[in-house]
DNA sequence: TTGTAAGCGTTATCAA
DNA sequence: TTGATAACGCTTACAA
């Protein structure tokens, strides 16, 4: 049981209470706390005042000064699946990167569906955030988009993009898909199934398209029945492999467009008796830190989701500022590990 | 490039102006515009200016309601190692809570060190927030308490809980710690390393007392030389697991008190030649998705985060209105699976 | 049931 | 540089 304080708290004072015991007027103890221009010594007064409200333990509040400034430094995240460690490191970016700017992340995880991210968005509009971050845009709905701009604050997509025009911090999807592809194709793999994630995802998307890049390039036809469409994650894994694996010509080698469907790729293999990578050749997507320890560790492609964070914020500061916000797309890196061989 | 709305928005329109159009006051809007109470039917006129605020787009500015109601419908969320699954879990469960109750989450990730978290409560309190939640108390450490409850706002401690009489609710991770050891025991282990995760983290240290727990029970005397501290982190696990295998006398068995660290020690066991189970049993702590689909699935304790969060946030929503919050223990369970084996 | 008016804690404008 | 005053958008006594 816990007493909340119902005595025992001294009520933060108001710029009010530390004019009137500074004998000064609320007005000029606003001015003697904002900060003193650099180059500039605060006076004994401004010293005095600050002195006093240090020791009354004022605290600004920011929801008066917002409603009088029309800014609330706060910053709205709509990002959904946040139980991925991948989306929780952006998270977590995101949100240092913030603070250090002097802002706040007002968050929302709704599920990864158009309804409840639109809502998110007005929720978050209604508390008058600043600028808004979306990680989670879905290819083909504009108005997700639409719903965003109607709020007039700067906007941006991070980790996925939409088909439109918005300005986005992704990191280079295509690419990475690409050369993960490429490494199954110059070990002599020439059937390469891909789990290719939700479709409405840019990154899982984007990553399939690299795959078909790499097989194009290599003079392979692509065959549809190998691009398997699923979830982010371990359940969508293992579907995904299932489907794979009883193809009537199945794949030797497995590209999922995460670590965590490889995961579920792994136990897929580990159930119907196939050594990896003798009998199935397989491939990550992410780098999550727990890869490189398994006792066949995976071969992945590391994706800068702290970077996309920082970079996403980065961004989106300037555009609160006033400035125009450019789109930024991180590259990524093959990791190749045992889980991949030749045949 | 981004054009964020300079012109093509539509600014949302206030009480004061939908009250005009409506020929109406503002007063009479706002009053129009609150929840009819059950069981009332609302008048032909509240009707009209509903659907008047409607046409208009109206949406209430909750920074001047929260400045007039001094409530501000948002929770704080203190909640460090975000980038981990498990926490990530607990925060979404907290968000969905919340959001389903009508509440908005500011949320702070800091280092999980003492001083950058009572930052981050001081920023929360600044902001107003009706409620605060600490998920990463640190034991020893009573300022933290002592700078939540100087707020005077209901504060509740989740997942962690520190020395002193807060309100927590928690796992039972002191059982989890005697239920994985009792299973390591009744294999016939009798030379049992714990991975026993940081000191000031009460979820490792309540795994640890029950380690202790089941080996007293057991009559079987503590060696401390066993018991390795570390982080929670992968390389956490790396660094336990081979102080542990480096002992003169060294396991037969290891007990991780998170799972990331257990897969830290299985990259260890694989690098050293160990065989899982044969040569070294492992039991991991909260059943992530991904241990299950390993190639040795990992017997491990399953502990309910999204619960944890969801009970929280219910506890918090009774202390702000008003209630006594009282501190829950929700139950773990032992997942056994094939990461172990009797000797 | 409606309008009036005060006020939440700040900051911006203006005059002194 | 300072003080007075208004205003941000809303809620809520209180009066009509």
């Amino acid at each position: 049981m816990t007493r909340h304080g119902e005595s025992a708290r001294t009520p933060v004072p108001t710029l009010k209470e530390i004019a009137d015991v500074a004998g000064v007027h609320a007005s000029t103890v606003s001015r003697a706390l904002r900060p003193t221009r650099p180059g500039r010594e605060p006076s004994a007064e401004v010293r005095r005042i600050r002195a006093l409200a240090d020791e009354m333990g004022y605290r600004p509040n920011f929801i008066a000064a917002g409603l009088r400034t029309q800014r609330t430094r706060t910053i709205g995240v709509v990002i959904p699946r946040l139980a991925d460690g991948v989306i929780a490191s952006l998270c977590q970016a995101i949100e240092a990167t913030a603070t250090a700017a002097g802002y706040q992340i007002l968050i929302a995880t709704p599920p990864d569906e158009v309804e409840p991210q639109l809502r998110s968005i007005d929720l978050l509009q209604d508390r008058q955030v600043d600028g808004l971050l979306i990680t989670s845009l879905h290819l083909g709905h504009p108005e997700m988009l639409a719903r965003m701009r109607a709020s007039g604050v700067p906007t941006l997509a991070v980790n996925r993009t939409g088909n439109d025009s918005i300005t986005a911090v992704t990191a280079d999807d295509r690419t990475g898909g690409r050369l993960a592809t490429e490494h199954l194709l110059e070990l002599g793999h020439r059937r390469i199934g891909i789990i290719a994630g939700p479709r409405h995802a840019s990154t899982a998307w984007r990553r399939t398209l690299g795959y078909r890049d790499a097989l194009t390039r290599a003079g392979i036809p692509v065959d549809d029945q190998l691009i398997v469409h699923t979830d982010f994650e371990v359940e969508g894994g293992i579907a995904g492999a299932n489907l794979l694996l009883d193809l009537p010509e199945p794949p030797t080698a497995i590209f999922a467009v995460n670590d965590t469907a490889a995961v579920g790729a792994l136990g897929v293999a580990r159930d119907r008796g196939l050594r990896i990578p003798d009998d199935l050749s397989l491939v990550g997507y992410n780098d999550i830190p727990l890869v490189g320890q398994l006792p066949v560790p995976l071969t992945t492609v590391r994706s800068p989701a702290a970077e996309v964070g920082v970079s996403a914020v980065e961004q989106l500061l300037l555009g609160m500022s006033g400035g125009e916000m450019s789109a930024r797309t991180l590259p990524v890196e093959l990791i190749v590990r045992g889980s991949t061989t030749g045949r």
